[in-house]
DNA sequence: ACCTGAACACCGTTCAAGT
DNA sequence: ACCTGAACACCGTTCAAGT
């Protein structure tokens, strides 16, 4: 039965990979399946499942990666281990494919392998020493600050770190604004997001960690 | 000479916030200036410059609340209190304006407004005690969590913490997941987003110290 | 200088019709 | 069951023309 669907929201993923998500339409997916526009319409039902679709596949991508074909985690892996592999398998994707990061943001997580990555995150959260009661939440401070590094990377946001629109910023009509002043030097060195990140993942570790000290008392 | 410019992005905002983001298109926006669609083209550029033009007003209400009609903050104020005014006015422009959650991550802050955002938190970092060379990460940080927390709550990110749907991500085929079973009391309590927020903010205040009190070393 | 009107090359989707 | 073709109500943008 999803055989034919399968073959559409592939063309539409092989589409949005070539020329871009705007470059996917009903009628250049259906050209490229070599069929008419509204053949598409019972299979996937419209455009915005169509959209749908493709992110559930993307997100699916997430889990093919670590610990091997079966997509859990290998016995011995530490909660940090875990936690990194993931946000560096979700970055991996999201500049693979940066299309996913306009829609990451306006769907919920029901894909099955999304279900299963959010999964494996409590499960870390747990093992951290995180209280239940907190573990939803950090989890959700997890993801949105990986989702939106990725996403602030791969549509254009942090092109404001470029050196040069940075020093155009330090300088208003009214003079320099006094943060930019006293940051000169820092900001006038060429950003390594790839370092960033990892800097990022150190803080939360530590930031989790202070989570689950805190722990089961309060 | 903006003069009609201005009148064209107040449209445009008037119109993404009563029928959404979708319904702005040079045809609308022109109707509702009275005027022909080129007519726009002189004075804003194109559809893309106008998207541009509407970011950067929205941009610009972050700086129009916080310690009045100056935008400086009032003298007194801790970089703690700065930081938690500016996330929660961020916030509050976002649900207001959800069409805004679209657009912030594909442009650098740029606009005047976004520059005076940026450099307040840049001088609440440095008096937090924050190293100068961890400034710039910690501010592109601290932003997409707020703007990842904003964007995941105005587009549907987090619909997925109903507890309904989340009832359903709990079991799959091949029986509920681990985590999620662990996690059966806490993920059936509907989640108060506003009170995650702050506590998300709690918690990078939390993060912030540990990276000053790390400060110069290293 | 500023605006109009017609036109071009697109959209998503409905609906009746074919096989 | 599955697909087609014509049609409807839209898009952003170019270009020549008006005043």
């Amino acid at each position: 039965m999803p055989l034919r669907r399968a073959e559409i929201v592939e063309a539409a993923l092989a589409l949005a990979d070539e020329r871009g998500l705007d470059a996917v339409s009903m009628r250049t997916v259906a050209e490229r399946v070599g069929v008419t526009p509204m053949a598409l319409y019972p299979h996937v039902g419209g455009k915005a499942a169509l959209l749908d679709a493709m992110l559930d596949w993307m997100l699916g991508q997430l889990n093919a990666d670590p610990g091997g074909p079966g997509g859990g985690p290998p016995p011995g892996t530490s909660w940090q281990q875990l936690m990194r592999e993931l946000a560096h398998a979700a970055r991996a994707v999201v500049i693979a494919h940066p299309w996913a990061a306009t829609l990451v943001f306006s769907r919920p997580a029901v894909s099955e392998g999304s279900v299963r990555t959010v999964d494996l995150l409590y499960s870390a959260l747990l093992d951290a020493g995180v209280a239940e009661r907190d573990v939803p939440r950090v989890e959700r401070l997890l993801s949105t600050v990986v989702i939106g590094f990725a996403a602030s990377e791969a549509l254009g946001r942090f092109t404001s770190a470029d050196p040069d629109v940075r020093a155009l910023r330090g300088m208003l009509k009214d003079g320099p604004l006094p943060g930019f002043a006293r940051l000169g030097d820092v900001l006038s060195c060429p950003v390594d997001f790839e370092a960033e990140f990892d800097a990022d993942l150190d803080d939360l570790e530590v930031l989790v960690e202070a989570i689950a000290g805190r722990g089961n008392a309060g």
